[in-house]
DNA sequence: ATTAGCACTCTCGCATCGAGAGTGCTAAAA
DNA sequence: TTTTAGCACTCTCGATGCGAGAGTGCTAAT
């Protein structure tokens, strides 16, 4: 357990440090901080935060650095609840009204807003169902043998994908068949539209396994499409200029295997709202060794669900990095829930 | 001009140069390459061929390095025409067969694709519909008041927006309107539905100019969707070891300005077919001062057309970055005008 | 329990130095 | 006239040494 004493210096060597990059020693923070205890005292302090396990010394005679157990300490007890400021709030969400209900555009804005508020590089997922029940089916006849198929799910969830026959076919033979399929498959999920009783034509038949298969595919991948922002952001940091040490991080953002795998086995198996920091990769993943990572989940509770967060060096501005992911969430959240409603 | 064995020694170094990344000396070059004549006359000619400004030292007595001007030589009269072997290629288009007509995929494979042969950043976006006529709507009513509505164009393209109403409509009543508006929209272009006279209805009227808007977007931007994979590919050159080399380059890729700004001058503003290769930023681009740039043009002739390219270090194993980047365009080409064929 | 004082340690920047690589020039050879 | 051997010269790079400075940990006094 730790003293209030302890926690205050703690609480100002990770603030410096977060400030400056630069190792801090007990003489720069009383001079800087406090003077309400010398620098022995707060050398002594650090002696025992160092066994802790919560500092660290580059080398003998530098200051102290935070270890990545200090910074978890922080985040989770010294830090506080940090809201992004009013005004803040209200330019980002003129911002997303202002572009309309277009999903693809409120991505990008939501990576573009976390990027620029957390300086560092961000990562939107696109909502996926969580449950998606066959709603409306249209087939429209593009050019000579493509034909285009529109599939509208229970969530509002739209799917388009192109389908080439063997021979034309008219407009009016398309519809008639997209009418017949919305009789028979209205409400289905993939499994039932795949169990269906052979259709009366090859065409009937051909569109069914190709909607069964289109929505079996939108729950394959653990993420929708991504959306990234501010990866120069990163490299601007004085830890990334190592050149390998920036290259693992970005693969983590570039290679889709890696990603799913991270949000797996942290948002997406979270409940929603609750914002979650790693840092330094929490022991599992190598790539992010240098790094941490806030994640959110947001979305419309049994819907549809996607995740939001930033990437930076552990040397982060938690408060306003948290503050934010949590923010954008929520507000995705609400645009998404609104969708749905509306 | 230059004599054949000055030219011989300058491929000689730029050969030697972008393999090893390192300055380039003439008994280095004799013993690995040559020996029909001595290093004392390959130094009288780089003397030459420094003065002539094809090569630098970066300092008195180090090797030779390719200057800009020297890499352009080479890439315009030294390197000879290559093509990607026939495996390879046969490879890449296999893949492309395999996903399907899904122009999503199509983009998402090529931009892995030039990634990973030109192991390199890669670049491609979307093809933007040159002359946009309006062929078929259809409106779906999706939840309650909100319709999506889906706009194919004469070229193919496919537009989806969502709409919201005032007030809840049933789905016949949209079909209505859609097939009211399939009659007199048939084969107009933005401008020529914006000047049609004012419909019946408010809901028709609507409708129309939503449709007019989207279709005018479609133009508004120079690029569309933009691809970008690789990116870790041009951190691991040592030349990016410099953090803020690395970080001007990547802007440029980030940064929609920046890049619509360096694709309208160069090959959109370009025939189809060509292989532009900037190097060093020519001048114009203060960011890729650092690096070169191969860019393609493909599309669909008088029907639709957008960029594909790599980008990375100077240093560059050109023969296979444009070959690879010139077959890109090519299968793309081939792709989008089987698919407006179709 | 705190603090002043102090010896100690370690990094960093700077200068020095020698080895090595590569050059440019000159004079001889082809 | 062109090519080449030879050589002195230049410059970088890595190793080494040194002093300044920062920061520590310990001890003894408060």
């Amino acid at each position: 357990m730790l003293s209030e004493r302890q926690k205050l210096i703690l609480a100002l060597v990770i603030r410096d440090y977060i400030d400056t990059a630069q190792p801090v020693g007990s003489k720069h923070l009383v001079e800087n901080y406090t003077s309400d205890f010398s620098s022995a005292t707060v050398r002594n302090e650090m002696v025992t935060l160092t066994e802790m396990g919560y500092l660290r010394q580059p080398h003998t005679s530098a200051g102290r650095v935070p270890s990545e157990e200090g910074y978890r300490f922080f985040v989770r007890q010294l830090m506080g609840h940090t809201e992004l400021p009013a005004n803040t709030q209200r330019t980002i969400v003129h911002q997303f009204y202002q572009i309309g209900s277009d999903m693809d555009h409120w991505m990008r804005l939501a990576a573009s807003v976390l990027a620029h508020q957390a300086q560092a590089a961000s990562l939107v997922t696109a909502p996926r169902p969580e449950t998606a029940r066959f709603k409306h089916l249209e087939l429209i006849c593009t050019r000579g043998r493509q034909v285009l198929m529109v599939l509208v799910l229970s969530n509002g969830e739209v799917l388009q994908q192109m389908l080439a026959l063997g021979e034309p076919v008219m407009q009016e033979q398309l519809s008639g068949v997209a009418d017949s399929l919305n009789l028979i498959c209205r409400g289905l999920d993939a499994d039932g539209i795949a169990r269906l009783p052979a259709a009366t034509t090859a065409l009937e038949q051909d569109v069914i396994r190709l909607v069964a298969d289109e929505m079996r595919r939108l729950h394959a991948s653990v993420a929708g499409e991504l959306y990234r922002d501010g990866l120069t952001h990163v490299l601007a940091e004085p830890e990334f200029g190592e050149a390998d040490v920036a290259r693992r991080a970005l693969r983590v953002l570039e290679e889709r295997p890696l990603l799913e795998d991270l949000l797996t086995r942290t948002v997406l198996a979270s409940e929603m709202g609750g914002v979650q920091v790693l840092i330094g990769g929490e022991g599992h993943w190598e790539e992010l060794r240098e790094c941490s990572v806030i994640l959110a989940r947001y979305g419309a509770p049994g819907l549809a669900s996607g995740a939001v967060g930033v990437l930076g060096p552990m040397r982060m501005p938690y408060g306003r990095s948290i503050s934010t992911v949590r923010f954008v969430a929520g507000l995705l959240s609400n645009l998404l829930e609104d969708w749905h409603v509306e």
